[in-house]
DNA sequence: GCCGTTTTCGGCCCGACTGTTTTCAGTCG
């Protein structure tokens, strides 16, 4: 049986408490406890060291229970727990408009403990003589169950943000731009969100309102109140307007944008100073401490700003109390970018094409990796097809040399740990990029073994799609990342950050710690075809994320310092072999 | 259940909307 990590257990162990009406303090300090601890990197090694208590929300009880979980791989409060409160009822937190409350009364009243039985109590027309709910709680459930099975209720980054653009300009269109903003998780770049957050300030409320429920991209109305307003959209998530005033616009948008835990911590701090903080302002009593935008905000709380990317309570508060926050990545510091495919193998577009869209985007270089042999699937190239690319890039460059192809490979990383070539035919390119596309189910030791022997060869340069994932419907190949950072440190590769929106791998929970490791970062399209060369956009947005600097990234360096760069790797990788 | 430059006890962030109520609980963000 899998074993779940350890914020998962805290979190289910939160919400079960919830449901059986808990002290909602001490529901909190899970929550807490949860969201603390999947952000640490070296859990484990402080649960060995018995160190937990070194960490802010945890204390004696809740560093018992871990460790307990960690050495028999249960725990017996969970289990105690979940006589009462059976465990499939969490999944019933995930069907909008039930919370806690409503699950126990469906649970004590009706005996509903999953979701398919709550399904069908609904359709029987049960729901409606319960304590607090009615006809109108029963449709709606029954809604929020088709829609969770259709969605589960999460979408991609990528998949949205064009459609929230495209929301953002109609809105422009009655409201100054300046006025109008994307707020929530869309504008704080995470990979995966769950409903738009659209901020407006305006004098009209009605006016705006009914604009933006009548606009092409709205599906249907779900809510519509003083000051805020839901739909369904096309794509079928979730979008809220909010009207403020211009005066209340930047508390709002900084309250908007969240995330929930920023927010938290920043009224903290404003509590301390004896005020309070909102979405309608900083108050000193009944007095307004005016801010004219976010920036002033985050001044008056005596923080330097902090961008949206990084406000997820990971560390951004303090470091901004100290002033040392780190000046992040831009899309315009990218000069080129690495894995890229083309017709060779499994691509759409000709070589020619993917360097002309290349240099329309900015670029001044592109490393070229089609598939290697073993990916039949993907068209793989056999020796005298990279020849004949080989002769093809050459020319292309004597002809433009106002931009440069690298000449790569995606080279399969096979079971065994070997590329995909010898080094014969592997010491021809400037880059190689090792990725593995077969085996994702190894189990980790193997699997860890694998990656590892792979970055020890001397030619690999780029550890491509680090863990394999495919957000949302495919989970990443059964390894420890830290693992994998140390090992790249140690054999000097670069790791890709996969730009592709399906993708995003590595995770940006992770870029810290590879940065500390002094390990580079290469933001990569891994582009099929001249639109995917864009998706370095979602590569940078991630970087963002992770607290990367320009300085941090590989495809921020200019063509000669990267003709450097992967000299400088390939020397130093063989002295290493040679040492051993 | 956690925490402490007011505290080892008494706090723990705040507001809007809906539906089911007859003054408010539950849910959400």
């Amino acid at each position: 049986m899998q074993q779940k990590s350890i914020p998962k257990i805290l979190e289910d162990i939160a919400m079960l408490l919830e449901i059986k009406g808990e002290n909602p303090f001490k529901t909190r300090a899970y929550y807490n406890a949860a969201k603390t601890l999947s952000g640490i990197t070296n859990l484990e090694e402080l649960i060995k060291e018995k160190r937990l208590r070194e960490i802010k929300g945890i204390g004696d009880a809740l560093s018992e229970k871990i460790e307990e979980y960690s050495t028999t791989g249960s725990m017996k409060y969970l289990d105690e727990l979940t006589r009462e409160v059976p465990e499939s009822l969490l999944e019933l937190m995930q069907i909008p408009n039930l919370g806690p409350k409503k699950i126990k009364v469906l649970y004590d009243e009706l005996g509903i403990s999953n979701i398919g039985e709550l399904e069908y109590a609904c359709k029987e027309n049960r729901l409606v003589h319960l304590a607090g709910f009615g006809e109108k709680t029963q449709e709606k459930v029954l809604k929020g169950i088709e829609f969770f099975k259709r969605h589960k209720g999460e979408f991609l980054f990528g998949d949205i943000y064009s459609e929230a653009e495209g929301i953002k300009e109609h809105l422009s269109a009655v409201i100054a731009p300046e006025w109008v903003e994307v707020c929530g998780s869309i504008r704080r770049r995470k990979e995966v969100v769950r409903d738009m957050d659209i901020l407006v300030a305006a004098e009209d409320h009605e006016m705006i309102t009914s604009f933006f429920v009548s606009m092409p991209e709205v599906d249907e109305v779900l809510v519509t109140g003083e000051t805020k307003t839901s739909v369904r959209v096309k794509s079928g998530i979730e979008a809220d307007l909010r009207v403020v005033s211009k005066e209340e616009f930047p508390y709002a948008l900084m309250y908007f944008t969240g995330s929930k835990e920023h927010n938290v911590r920043l009224r903290g701090i404003a509590k301390k100073k004896g005020w309070k903080l909102n979405e309608y302002g900083i108050f000193d009593g009944d007095d307004l401490v005016t801010c004219k935008s976010e920036e002033e905000i985050y001044h008056a709380l005596g923080l330097s700003y902090i961008p949206p990317e990084l406000r997820e309570d990971s560390g951004e508060i303090e470091s901004a109390e100290r002033g040392n926050l780190p000046v992040l990545i831009q899309l315009g510091d990218i000069q080129g970018t690495f894995h890229v495919h083309t017709d060779f193998s499994d691509g759409v577009d000709s070589l020619e094409k993917m360097v002309e869209a290349a240099q329309k985007l900015g670029f001044s270089y592109l490393g070229i990796s089609d598939h290697s042999k073993t990916a039949y699937y993907a068209g793989g190239l056999k020796y005298d097809t990279i020849l004949k690319q080989w002769e093809m890039i050459d020319r292309i460059n004597e002809n433009n040399t106002a931009f440069h192809i690298f000449k790569g490979i995606e080279s399969d990383i096979l079971p065994d740990g070997s590329l995909d070539y010898d080094d014969s035919i592997l010491q021809g390119f400037d880059f190689v990029i090792a990725s593995i596309h077969s085996s994702f189910t190894m189990k980790k030791d193997d699997m860890e073994k694998r990656i590892l022997k792979a970055m020890e060869n001397p030619y690999t340069t780029i550890l491509g799609h680090p863990t394999g994932r495919l957000l949302l419907s495919r989970d990443g190949y059964q390894i420890d990342m830290m693992n994998i950072i140390d090992g790249a440190a140690r054999n000097r590769v670069i790791l890709e950050l996969n730009a592709s929106p399906y993708r995003l791998d590595i995770d940006w929970r992770y870029l810290r710690y590879a940065k500390e490791k002094g390990v580079v970062i290469s933001i990569n399209p891994d582009a099929h075809a001249v639109t995917g060369l864009g998706d370095v956009f979602y590569g940078v947005n991630i970087a963002r994320k992770g607290w990367q600097e320009s300085k941090d990234v590989l495809n921020t360096k200019d063509v000669n310092d990267i003709k450097e760069i992967f000299k400088k790797i390939r020397n130093a990788k063989r002295r290493q072999v040679n040492h051993s």
